[in-house]
DNA sequence: GTCTATAATGGGATAGAC
DNA sequence: GTCTATCCCATTATAGAC
């Protein structure tokens, strides 16, 4: 699903194009009458959909955040092994990045330029979510499928690759998603040497 | 060498706090007038020691992009094996990054703020670095050393981890810096499978 | 070199006609 | 719902006293 779903078509635009242009030019650097331009009206106009410019942020980000939230506690929560688990937190990431680049660009670069409740909010679910994706890691570990290491560096690596990928979609335009994912996971478990 | 060596005390002074207001609130979000408090001056009297907010990014940004620029290149046209060539490239990685976080994040996330000559050159730089680095996998892949992969997204994979060190020492502060070169070393060229 | 005063610009947001 | 006119404010930058 994606975080514009459910609105009026008028401000769908309007998100689609706020979304293009806080990425680009961030949320501080792009204004409301270029955003009001890509949608072709003017400025002022905009405040007939919307109740102000941080209210686009918010929807954008929260919206992201929440989704992303609420995927890892499924996979958190299943019956699955702790290499399964890992394998569909690495999924989940290229789903929710494919489906919507723009939206994970923004969640990661601009979430700071939330007003000061939301922010708190957010870094609850991103701190959350970390968490979650910690656990599983540590599982796995004290299972002894992955190798030792500080959980946190591990995590920072993985989540490193995987928080860059909406810049590989942007770049790369005619990727192949099935190649993405494989060369993904083999990647994070198993590295680039040939002969481990 | 920090971009900020050899200048005046005074310069110095304004570009590390500049440097740490840029990354925390981004070059848009930072006012000169935040700038000058730190530093212990009203905002006009920035004037004397600079020509303008651009030419604080551009200092930061700039420097070290021909840093990162010069010390691949010395990588890149020695004798080394292609392994320890890539084994350089992280090593080089960590070091700048833990010499000055600030430029580093500021480099990566906020050199679409230089004005359009300079973004130019930064691109270029950017570029022929990333091409280098390219090189260097090619040849490993080559030679048998390392995975048959598509290079781009190996490159992509490797700068992605390498690229969010900042923030890893930004949060850890009291990171073991040989502990993490080992680590980095492990998850990039090994994984983190324990039975490949 | 630092200050105060002040331009000049552009931003978010509101009022009110249509 | 869209427009024009406008308000209010923050910003970068300059001028000129000290």
């Amino acid at each position: 699903m994606k975080p514009t779903d459910g609105l009026t078509s008028r401000k769908q635009q309007i998100l689609e194009q706020a979304a293009k242009l806080f990425r680009t030019r961030g949320f501080k650097g792009a204004s409301l009458r270029q955003i009001a331009e890509k949608v072709g009206m003017e400025g002022p106009s905009l405040y007939n959909h919307i109740k102000s410019k941080h209210e686009l942020l918010s929807i954008l980000v929260m919206n992201n955040a929440r989704e992303f939230n609420h995927r890892i506690n499924e996979i958190h929560a299943s019956s699955l092994s702790s290499l399964d688990k890992i394998d569909r937190v690495i999924s989940l990431h290229i789903e929710l990045t494919v489906v919507n680049p723009d939206a994970m660009s923004l969640m990661l670069s601009e979430w700071t330029h939330l007003e000061a409740d939301e922010r708190l909010e957010y870094v609850k679910l991103r701190d959350s979510y970390e968490n979650q994706f910690k656990e599983i890691l540590e599982q796995a570990m004290f299972e002894g499928d992955v190798v030792q290491m500080d959980v946190n560096f591990m995590l920072f690596m993985i989540l490193s690759t995987l928080r860059s990928l909406y810049a590989w979609c942007a770049r790369y335009k005619n990727y192949n998603r099935l190649e993405m994912e494989a060369y993904l996971k083999q990647g994070i478990l198993k590295g680039i040497l040939k002969k481990a």
